[in-house]
DNA sequence: CATTTGACTTTGA
DNA sequence: TTCAAAGCCAAAT
């Protein structure tokens, strides 16, 4: 089977695994609680030296002891993660709308009112 | 060092 | 808004 899950950096590993994925966690925690951010809009942030890809990919990696609020980075349309990453994207919006987020009628984040911008 | 893969984005229809 | 295809970058094997 194709793991391939990139493995992230283990708490065991060495130093140094700070590559990509720490600057993304870094980003992440600055984002306040209502507001909700785009993987697009965190890969310019991060001067656009990564993928919007890759943004999606360092949640996937984040382990949540790190306190990461990946549900509050979704994609541009509003979704959260797709399958389960945080135990159901309707429990995902109930969790942000908890925080203040703005939502639309279609059930997903209104990003016009909810993204952060810094 | 080359290949593979991915929680995405953009463009066109 | 949705469907489809291409592009993109970085890390793991």
């Amino acid at each position: 089977m194709s793991r391939t899950v990139l493995s992230l950096p283990k708490a065991g590993r060495k130093k140094q695994v700070e590559g990509f994925f720490s600057r993304v966690y870094a980003l992440v925690a600055q984002i306040p609680p209502g507001k909700v951010m785009t993987y697009g809009q965190i890969a310019e942030l991060l001067d656009n030296a990564c993928s919007a890809r890759y943004v999606g990919y360092a949640m996937h990696a984040a382990p949540k002891e790190r306190g990461l609020p990946c549900h509050r980075v979704i994609n541009r349309l509003g979704e959260m993660a797709p399958g389960m990453a945080f135990g159901g994207a309707e429990e995902q919006a109930r969790i942000l709308r908890a925080e203040g987020a703005a939502f639309k009628k279609n059930g997903r984040v209104d990003l016009a009112l909810s993204r952060f911008v810094p």
